[in-house]
DNA sequence: CCCATAACGATAGCTTTACTATCATTAACA
DNA sequence: TGTTAATGATAGTAAAGCTATCGTTATGGG
């Protein structure tokens, strides 16, 4: 299975870019550092410039991949997210039972990281952290018009619609299978945030798992009522 | 209550501003202003200069009050989130069953503008709107330091408090009585983002209220073990 | 009525960022 | 060898973000 991912490549949605960074190994090298750099720094002080200088390259030769930085944070959050979908798909592949499917899911999601596919491109670790610190900064959706909007969410609502879809295969006539979907996706990644930067605000990290309360909330929701 | 609500004046840690706007009749223009300029435009393309301009006045003025638009961005935040709390605390007063008191708070979350306070100084439903769309853009909070951060989250991090303590009313074991508490209240705003913004991926105005899946995840959540 | 002080307005200027334009160089390859 | 695509180098513009300085106005105390 780890050879077998170690070959797959995530297709991102070609409103992500300017030209592919994927097809070139340069357009790895951006990549590459800009997941270091913003890792590192955070989205504010990331600048074409100094992601040129990192690279041994110039600003010029970065636009010609992304339009500004924050089309490069989509692209790597796009990345993140489909990343994300085939994770859960591998997790639950072959189980049978929906409540196992959807639990593994959930764990999944409560620990994306330690579920390694390739890892060679990109550092998931710090991927993983950059959008759990950074992506909704570039989530700037007011100036984007709604056909670019769709094309950036595309991964996002991929996932989502995978997780619905485990929902709604344990409860089927459960009235917010949507909601609940990209409640626990964002659950798991804001009970993230909150443990490393306000961590009086959340019980994770005091005994309770985050798995636990993905798990906790996602069966309790999907119970009949009695 | 109308007319007592109208004198209470919501206090804002000092850490928001350099000079308290509620201090000056040109404070209150500044607030005034950037509510309406910001629910328009966003908070990207709002900047101080157009500030002035619509204030009559100059960036030197507004410099005076606070260091930056993410500061003055944290500052509207900040009274969104204690105006919210008070909303609670009123809404829920005088009620004794917890479970009531519970789905009060909840009513208050799913749709803060419609219990209506001092409507003067602030137009609360644009307040709403920026803080829906564009308050987690200010959370930029990695170049701040614990002791800013935790100034700027004061507000908020009272009103998970306040949902924290009504969680554990109804349930005194619960297990993750903050985590339920934030889940709760980022639910509701990102429910409210999702369903202008990119309205596939939510169930909510299709049928279902937000209010009704608010209280359909904490009470199911809060159920005792059978 | 005058003076001290605080608040505000006006102007200028600096630095950095974001982005564009132009042209030179290299590599691949037919 | 000549063409093309990708990249590098240099330059420059416009705006944003912020600071400094100084003049003006208003206010209230003496």
């Amino acid at each position: 299975m780890h050879r077998l991912l170690g070959q797959l490549t995530i297709k991102i949605n070609e409103q992500v870019y300017v030209k592919d960074p994927m097809s070139s190994s340069v357009g790895h090298e951006i990549l590459r550092h800009s997941v270091n750099i913003i890792a590192q720094e955070g989205l504010e002080l990331f600048t074409f410039k100094k992601l040129a200088t990192a690279l041994g390259s110039t600003e010029t030769t970065i636009y010609r991949y992304f339009h500004n930085k924050q089309q490069l944070m989509i692209y790597l959050a796009s990345w993140y997210w489909s990343m994300l979908e085939w994770k859960v798909a591998f997790a639950t592949a072959n189980i049978e039972a929906p409540c196992a499917r959807l639990d593994k899911a959930l764990t999944v999601l409560s620990a994306p990281v330690s579920f390694n596919l390739q890892s060679d491109l990109l550092n998931e670790s710090k991927l993983y952290d950059i959008v759990v610190n950074e992506s909704f900064k570039a989530f700037a959706v007011r100036n984007l018009s709604k056909k670019e909007r769709i094309g950036y969410f595309q991964a996002y609502s991929q996932l989502c619609g995978r997780i619905e879809e485990l929902i709604l295969l344990n409860n089927k006539n459960y009235k917010f299978p949507k909601a609940l979907a990209a409640t626990l996706i964002e659950t798991a990644h804001y009970q993230t945030f909150l443990q490393t930067q306000l961590s009086d605000l959340t019980d994770i990290g005091k005994g309770p798992s985050l798995n636990s309360l993905l798990h906790h909330i996602a069966f309790k929701a999907l119970e009949e009522k009695l």
